[in-house]
DNA sequence: CGCTTTTGACCCGCGC
DNA sequence: GCGCGGGTCAAAAGCG
């Protein structure tokens, strides 16, 4: 037997499921806190808890299930009318939930015991054992629409008044073990994007009560309804999942109401489900719970339950789960004389925005204390709602900054890719022209680095070759002219770590600077530590839009002063790089004093260490920015040099942009994130001249691959290797000849340069790879930049072909977009 | 306890 | 030489 009180509302609010909205405890508030008497509240938290169920009056009968399946930590808690907390633990969790965990918790003298177990993420089964000796709602909810895995009852707790809450599937066994599903409608809270109160909750639920065939197996007395209950539950024996049901019910066939219509928010709750289908147009102002008790008074099966209304918690209405209808007759009895109280209102119309055409009985009953209450209730619904906006608003806040760091990062790394691509084809523009004007006068010839991955540069793939830098020291270091020498004679040059020990090693060879070349920087230590100091003065400037303290560049910064900066009222910190001991770099994070949402990083030096992928992007970029400001700087003995370099060099094109600063104390590039494609929108300074990063459709054809190969995944594959070469950029880009500039820019970073005599091939793949498999938005970002450059490239006659790698080749695929590295 | 941050002192270069 | 501003140091404080 099964019969529901008099008295007895039942709600069952699921908020499981998905990324519902729902999460937020004050919906659980608002919703619980109209819950007047005599309310069973059935709740569960979902995925990322905790909710709060508060319940405004006396609830004799409430099980709260809650749980975060995220953080079991949060406990749900609900708040029972007589002021008493019932909390629980968190049960769920996505994965292990613990088989057999028990619960156990006291509530109004009552022994509420359960067990639960799942043992999938979606999949939820509750066993309730103990047979209640009062009526008792139970809720199983599930996280998901898990049709296939309904929860399980246990027969032997299946008594009188125990009502059976689920917001999806469950199964009921039978002495016989006859499984019988049946669900019983419940507000659950997936796909609703919008929420506000009960009624909007249990609104949302028509979607999936209609897709889902729920029904409802609950019935209640008419008095009940009179009393103006705004919950609704409809039963539903003819539901096809819970087609057995049927079977269940012994008086009567309920009424069936497969899902809540705005037609049938009727207020006229004693009469709600008759009028709800009879009188389909009636739309009330209020947002009603639809309350679909099985209290139809001209029901044919309602005659036959006619002996159980009584004043008090009368039992008008049975609902026989199994065709033993004497198994609970005792009980049965028992709640025909619960002292409960009749007098509930649910008062569950809390969105009520006009109550002039609520006609319900709760007109006739309805108190100051009632109006307290419904105000109380509204209030907490405003609070609770305003508590999950905030907290929405924080993840969103939390989510922007996120994207925009990775946006920031992906800009970067395409920035790096683009200006590696435009100096390898500026170089290979000017290369001709550039070796003709320069014969006989560099003794530095124009030295394609190997990128690292050049097999047969060194000889063996487990040597790779030296870095670019490396190479072009070699050169300085008395190669004959040539643009093209191989890599062979790299061989006989060692680099160390340290700069100096490379300065050392490579004093040996005379070197025929052209008389071009300004500054010349002879091989003497003096000229060295003014290299170095250059280098090290030279600094890149990242402009960038975060609210973050500081943008997230993969390295792990120790920050060693701050200071006032003279015409900005936001602090200059400094950071020093801490991910290897006497890491040269350092940075200087500083909001920008005209809008103080971008943030300046300014960095300065060259990590002595390998870079994790993370880090790639900005250390590549800022590298590379540097680079090319240095040779520009370096390389050309007059201004014109600069802009000459540039007009050849670089081409209009993306959003990006580079900023060399004339007027600055330190050669200072800076790559403007913030600033929009259109060029006219680019702020110039008198003393600067922006570098807008070529387009590489432009120059650029089938050379993107190589590009992207020659610059930006050899510093990825080198990063996974240790570097002996710091500076060897810097000091090469003394010697070089202007029209080499474009080389000089191509040349990897830093990070690039670092030994990689001792990696192999695979482990530079495999570091590539992994880099840009780390983060599929970037790859797929990646991949669309590349893509949109190689097609969009115009085919020329002088694609990058660089013969010094012509055998190297790093493939990394990922998606459809495959790097190869070849010359 | 070790690492990081804070913060005032100190150093240094540059301009006057 | 002095003052100013940028940059760094290092002891103290904070933090996990």
């Amino acid at each position: 037997m099964y019969a529901v009180e008099d008295g007895v509302d039942v709600l069952s609010l699921s908020l499981g499921g998905g990324s519902s909205p729902f999460y937020a405890d004050g919906i659980a508030v608002g919703a619980f806190g109209a819950i007047q008497n005599g309310v069973f509240v059935s709740c569960s938290a979902g995925n990322s808890g905790p909710f709060n169920a508060s319940l405004s009056n006396e609830a004799p009968w409430i099980l709260t299930v809650g749980a975060s399946t995220i953080d079991r930590s949060i406990i749900a808690t609900a708040r029972l009318g007589n002021g008493a907390d019932l909390e629980g633990e968190s049960l769920f969790q996505p994965k292990d939930f613990p088989p057999n965990s028990e619960r156990c918790w006291v509530e109004n003298q009552r022994l509420h015991k359960l067990n639960f177990h799942t043992n999938s993420d979606n999949l939820f089964n509750g066993t309730v054992i103990g047979k209640p000796s009062a009526p008792e709602v139970i809720s199983f909810s599930s996280r998901g629409p898990s049709m296939a895995s309904p929860g399980i009852l246990k027969p032997d707790i299946i008594g009188p008044g125990v009502s059976i809450l689920a917001a999806w599937p469950v199964s009921v066994e039978n002495n016989t073990n006859t499984k019988s599903t049946f669900n019983i409608i419940s507000g659950t809270s997936m796909s609703c994007p919008h929420l506000s109160g009960v009624a909007a909750l249990l609104k949302s639920s028509k979607t999936q009560e209609t897709s889902l065939s729920t029904s409802l197996s609950l019935k209640t007395s008419s008095s009940f309804m009179a009393k103006g209950s705004g919950l609704s539950i409809d039963h539903n024996i003819s539901d096809p999942i819970a087609g057995k049901n049927k079977n269940f019910f012994l008086c009567h066939q309920p009424t069936v109401l497969n899902s809540f219509s705005d037609d049938h928010h009727h207020f006229h709750k004693f009469h709600y489900l008759m009028d709800a289908k009879r009188s389909p147009a009636t739309t009330p102002s209020t947002i009603q719970f639809p309350v679909c008790l099985n209290h139809d008074e001209d029901s044919p099966q309602q005659s036959s339950d006619d002996h159980h209304h009584h004043n008090k918690r009368k039992v008008i209405d049975e609902m026989d789960f199994f065709t033993d209808k004497n198994t609970h007759s005792r009980d049965h009895h028992h709640y025909k004389d619960s002292k409960l109280e009749l007098n509930v209102n649910t008062g569950l119309n809390l969105l009520t925005t006009n109550t002039s055409s609520d006609h319900s009985t709760v007109d006739d009953g309805i108190s100051t204390n009632m109006e307290d209450k419904k105000a109380k209730n509204e209030y907490a619904v405003v609070q609770a709602e305003l508590e999950r906006v905030n907290a929405e608003n924080q993840r969103l806040k939390d989510m922007v900054n996120e994207v925009t760091n990775n946006y920031n990062a992906l800009q970067l790394q395409l920035m790096a890719f683009m200006q590696h691509h435009n100096a390898k084809a500026a170089d290979e523009n000017s290369d001709g022209r550039q070796v003709e004007e320069k014969k006989g006068q560099l003794a530095a010839p124009r030295r394609f680095i190997d990128l690292g991955l050049g097999v047969n540069t060194a000889g063996t793939a487990d040597e790779p070759a030296l870095s670019s830098s490396e190479g072009r020291s070699r050169d300085l270091g008395g190669s004959p002219v040539n643009g093209n020498s191989n890599n062979n004679e790299e061989s006989n040059v060692l680099f160390g770590q340290d700069k100096k020990e490379f300065v050392q090693r490579d004093d040996s060879p005379d070197r025929n600077y052209g008389p071009n070349k300004v500054p010349k920087f002879s091989s003497s230590s003096k000229n060295v530590d003014q290299t170095e100091a250059t280098m090290r003065k030279a600094r890149v400037s990242v402009r960038a839009r975060s609210e973050a303290p500081m943008i997230n560049d993969g390295c792990q910064w120790r920050k060693y002063g701050q200071k006032m900066a003279k015409g900005n009222p936001c602090p200059r910190a400094y950071y020093r790089c801490t991910m290897a001991a006497g890491c040269p770099v350092r940075k200087q994070v500083q909001r920008c004093a005209e809008d103080r949402t971008i943030l300046i990083t300014t960095y300065e030096g060259n990590h002595n260490h390998p870079l994790p992928p993370a880090a790639m992007a900005m250390a590549s970029t800022t590298s590379s920015a540097a680079r090319l400001l240095l040779s520009g700087s370096m390389s050309s003995a007059d201004g014109l040099m600069n802009a000459n370099f540039l007009a050849r060099t670089l081409l209009p094109c993306s959003s990006s942009m580079a900023t060399i600063s004339a007027s600055a104390p330190f050669p200072t590039v800076t790559l403007d994130l913030t600033q929009t494609p259109n060029p006219s929108n680019v702020q110039r300074s008198p003393n600067q001249f922006q570098v807008p990063f070529p387009n590489p459709s432009h120059n650029f054809a089938n050379g993107a691959a190589a590009a992207a190969a020659g610059s930006l995944l050899p510093q990825i594959f080198g990063q996974a290797l240790y570097n002996q070469s710091k500076f060897s950029g810097l000091q090469m880009s003394q010697d070089m000849d202007p029209s080499q500039l474009g080389n000089q820019s191509q040349l990897p970073s830093p990070a690039m340069q670092q030994g990689q005599q001792h990696n192999s091939l695979a482990d530079s793949v495999s570091a590539a790879t992994a880099a840009i498999a780390a983060d599929p938005n970037f790859t797929a970002a990646l991949a669309a930049a590349i893509t949109s450059i190689i097609n969009g490239g115009t085919p020329q006659s002088n694609n990058v072909t660089n013969n010094e790698n012509t055998d190297d080749l790093a493939t990394t695929t990922n998606g459809n977009v495959k790097f190869s590295q070849s010359s």
